[in-house]
DNA sequence: TCGCTGAGA
DNA sequence: GCTTGTCTCAGCGAT
């Protein structure tokens, strides 16, 4: 039988400071928890232990078992945000029926100690978890030790057997004891013996295992003069320190291994899992609610009454109730758009209308136009997909009034989640209940064991379901979007751009299929070059698509200088092994690496990615960025190359229909445009109005020279230290970008604060803003939440003081660009024209337009990406066309 | 599923 | 003493 314990204080606190904080709509701080518990549930999954409990310290001043100092003084105090999670951890293991143990004056490291050996004494295995390298002492035949540690919300832990013990340390575990009483331990108070460091002590140990033996041997054992003097010294205090570093192992604590078997968990957890906003876990945890345990409805079925429309007549009636009903139809499509379910709040008559194509006699695409034309106002949970599947019948993408996804992430767009199952819990306080959940004996008897249709019916409730639970939750979401101050974002921008870029998908992008596979081809010929090449000078062959092997190739075999390491190896990424390019196996490899790259992730992804017109369709993300920005998927266009003149090959094979043209059209420096405008800089704002190029005018101010007198590595520092400070870059990683000494880059960095004080005032007032308001916003209002500015981590706070410097300029810059989109389309429908957007890369649009219209769509769209903002700086796009992207960028 | 790498802004 | 520039997506190997 084995037993796992886990030291909870420990990996709470670990799980607190090594993830990025989270909090429940109560303002509860629950990441330690859920830390916790992730952490628990792999243990669980790694050990299969059949017993399992938890320990806590309890600080009880009235009493202590040990000396007054060895009383962990120099602890710091817990953070309030860790302290208020302690009571509703235990909340949480009392409802999973995890025993939990706790002894007033008693550390953990006792309690852990006690329950091992009072495991052993029963014949059980043990294993104990926990963070603290004290408990190692505690490690036997038939006790281990698992040691955790959170680095960047990943946790890792180590297995700590006695024998791994005895392999790392050279001596048995016990003697960790005698190790620290000759070193001592300041977290601990326990001074050890004085002069004597972790390297001798090490030694001594290694030798002569306890300092009993030690101090046995002591006038005539080897080591230096020095050393024997400080041990004579200190023998007093090793001894006491031996005593309080002992683990107690006889705590009187009331234990009995079997009390610990694994239960199942009570029906206390699910309720408790959803105010925690443990979405996920609950399924982990294999939580179910409570058979109609009465009072607590957390899962929301939503009596339904549905119709099916298996005619043109019903689908006109249907609309005609729509149309009178005023309020939104909640719409559910399916991905193939073979079924669409239409629920409404209504006080009478059916409230779901299932339209279902396998069913219905009459004209589908007349029903569709019909049910979703623009009389009739629609909601849904991400409007944009939605309409994507309906414009291509002519329908569907007008008098869309709520999208509960983008109302969701516009609240919190560092989240990331926007599932409907998560957001019920996370604003609702429900879960979905769906029919397919439903248990086998609930579906016979409903439906006479007819399974066909019980299929075919359990479909149909759950997409009324969950449209019902987007319905359910606008109301809340509204007043949250509506106390944010958001409203007018997502009214004027974001539910606006939803058919411009359903357009947009639907359009795609036409890609010259043969010239880029004669280009995969030419690459991967190429790539297997290099690959030989690579073999050869290393003699060996192995996988260099691997950096594991071909770092331990690099850096073992070869020896070359290696740089930094990472978690599995050397790193072997470009910044590296450029500095190493003299050498012809490096510079083999980087060689392969390019075109790797360019067959696997261009070429072929791009060649599969083509539909049947001979186009590429992506899909843009609406809620996928925390600062607004779109993003692309499936696949992404906005990362083909534009860099070197063999990615920009690339560029050449996304090209316009037959007797059409791209238009390309970008801004120009609106990032740093839009940090002149919002910090006021006047220098800044007088080298944009001047129309100087920045990055010579920033060089010239900062080195104090004429523009004309600006060198090109003038100019490139001068563009690195631009581009870094809008994301808060530090001297250390400026330095490292520009080649230069940290010293150098620091003073760069001051020159530049120096020339452009209104940047510096701006910068340190943003972030104590922030820091003021738990949040930073664009000049449009997004906005995104910063707990981490308020968290005790030094790098979780620094990286909120980067983002809240990066944000609202990334973010307004989206939002600039999102403006100009919904324009440039709705002047190009104004006029006529046949020009079409196709492409947005953050600061660029792409229109693919006949060859006539070239240039009335570049004026057209300079202007409406010019004009949508007035600022202290002249905004400036410029536009090109050609006949492929390439020669469209001009 | 995660870490590394590299493509873009 | 430690860390060190924002926001993404895709392919691959190792687990």
């Amino acid at each position: 039988m084995k037993l796992m314990v886990l030291d909870g204080n420990s990996l709470l606190n670990r799980s607190y400071y090594g993830i990025r904080p989270l909090t429940n709509r109560e303002g509860l701080y629950t990441h330690a928890i859920f830390g916790f518990l992730t952490t628990l549930l792999r243990l669980e999954g790694e050990e299969a232990p059949d017993a399992l409990c938890v320990t806590f310290d309890v600080h009880a001043p009235t009493f202590r078992h040990k000396a007054e100092e060895s009383y962990k003084a120099t602890r710091k105090p817990m953070p309030e945000e860790l302290r208020m999670q302690m009571p509703v951890m235990k909340e949480v293991l009392d409802a999973l029926n995890i025993p939990r143990y706790e002894l007033a004056g008693w550390e953990a490291d006792d309690l852990l100690g006690t329950i091992s050996r009072k495991c052993e004494a029963q014949g059980w295995d043990c294993v104990v978890v926990t963070g603290d390298k004290d408990s190692l002492q505690l490690i036997t035949d038939h006790t281990k030790v698992k040691l955790v540690s959170t680095r960047m919300g990943r946790t890792t832990t180590r297995d700590m057997t006695a024998e791994a013990f005895q392999e790392e340390y050279g001596f048995a575990p016990i003697h960790m004891i005698d190790l620290k009483a000759l070193m001592g331990d300041t977290s601990d108070n326990i001074s050890g013996v004085p002069g004597i460091g972790e390297k001798t002590a090490m030694d001594l140990v290694r030798r002569y295992g306890s300092i009993d033996t030690l101090y046995e041997k002591l006038p005539d054992i080897e080591a230096k003069p020095a050393a024997i003097r400080k041990l004579t010294a200190g023998e007093d205090s090793a001894r006491r320190s031996y005593w309080l570093a002992t683990i107690v192992t006889d705590a009187p604590l009331d234990f009995r291994p079997e009390d610990n078997l694994r239960k199942s968990p009570g029906s206390a957890a699910y309720p408790l899992f959803l105010r925690l906003e443990f979405t996920k876990l609950l399924d982990r945890f294999a939580l179910k609610p409570e058979e109609s345990g009465g009072g607590e409805a957390e899962v929301f079925t939503g009596t339904c009454t549905m119709e099916a429309l298996t005619d043109d007549a019903s689908v006109s009636h249907a609309a005609e109730v729509l149309r009178a009903d005023g309020g939104p139809v909640w719409v559910r499509l399916s991905e193939n758009l073979d079924l669409a379910v239409l629920h409404r709040e209504a006080e009478e008559g059916a409230n779901a209308y299932v339209l279902d194509r396998s069913r219905f006699s009459g004209d589908w695409e007349t029903a569709l136009r019909t049910l979703f034309g623009s009389e009739i106002p629609k909601a849904g949970h991400n409007v944009k997909d939605l309409q994507r599947l309906l414009l291509p019948y002519g329908t569907g993408g007008e008098n869309w009034v709520w999208d509960t996804a983008l109302m969701a992430w516009l609240i919190d767009a560092a989240s990331g989640h926007y599932e409907l199952d998560r957001l019920t819990v996370k604003y609702g306080n429900f879960r979905i209940g769906r029919a397919s959940d439903a248990e086998e004996g609930e579906q016979l008897s409903l439906l006479d064991g007819n399974a066909e249709k019980w299929d075919q019916a359990k479909r149909y409730a759950d997409y009324a379901a969950e449209a019902a639970a987007s319905a359910a939750l606008r109301p809340v979401l509204e007043s949250r979007l509506d106390a944010l101050g958001l409203r007018t974002l997502y009214e004027t921008m974001e539910l606006p751009l939803c058919p411009v870029l359903a357009e947009m998908e639907g359009t795609g992008c036409l890609v010259d299929r043969k010239a880029l596979w004669d280009f995969g081809n030419m690459a991967s010929q190429k790539a297997a070059e290099q690959e030989k090449l690579v073999h050869d000078l290393a003699g060996e062959r192995f996988n260099l698509n691997s950096p594991k092997q071909l770092g331990e190739v690099l850096f073992d075999k070869l020896g070359l200088p290696h740089g930094k390491k990472t978690k599995t190896g050397w790193s072997t990424n470009a910044d590296t092994l450029e500095k190493l390019r003299d050498q012809p196996i490096v510079k083999a490899v980087l060689d392969y690496r390019q075109y790797a790259k360019l067959k696997s992730t261009y070429a072929d992804g791009l060649l599969k990615a083509i539909g049947p017109d001979g186009r590429v369709h992506t899909s843009f993300q609406m809620t996928a960025t925390a600062t607004g920005r779109l993003s692309s998927a499936e696949p992404n266009l906005q990362n083909i190359p534009t860099r070197t003149d063999l990615g920009s090959e690339i560029r050449k094979m996304f090209i316009p229909a037959a007797g059409n043209v791209l238009v390309d059209a970008d801004y120009s420096q609106i990032e740093l445009r839009l940090l002149a405008h919002i910090s006021g800089d006047q220098a800044m704002i007088r080298a944009f109005t001047q129309g100087q190029d920045i990055h010579t005018a920033t060089a010239a101010q900062v080195f104090h020279v004429a523009p004309e007198d600006v060198t090109g590595e003038m100019r490139r520092s001068a563009k690195a230290v631009n581009f870094g400070i809008v994301y808060g870059i530090s001297a250390f990683s400026l330095a490292a970008d520009i080649g230069t000494s940290v010293a150098d880059a620091k003073a760069y960095m001051e020159a530049y604060f120096e020339t452009f004080p209104g940047v510096r005032r701006y910068m340190d007032g943003i972030v104590e803003k922030a820091r003021q308001d738990g949040f930073v916003e664009t000049l449009f209002q997004r906005r995104r939440d910063l707990p981490e500015l308020k968290s005790s981590n030094y790098n979780l706070r620094s990286f909120g003081e980067r983002v809240a410097l990066n944000m609202p300029i990334q973010g307004t810059a989206a939002d600039v660009v999102k403006l100009a989109m919904i324009a440039v389309r709705n002047r190009l429908l104004r006029e006529g024209l046949q020009g079409r957007l196709v492409l947005q890369i953050h600061d660029e649009l792409v229109v693919e337009c006949p060859e006539g219209e070239a240039e009335q769509v570049a004026a057209l769209l300079r202007q409406e990406m010019e004009g949508v903002a007035d600022w202290s700086v002249p905004l400036i796009a410029e536009a090109h066309w050609g006949r492929n992207w390439l020669e469209a960028k001009g």
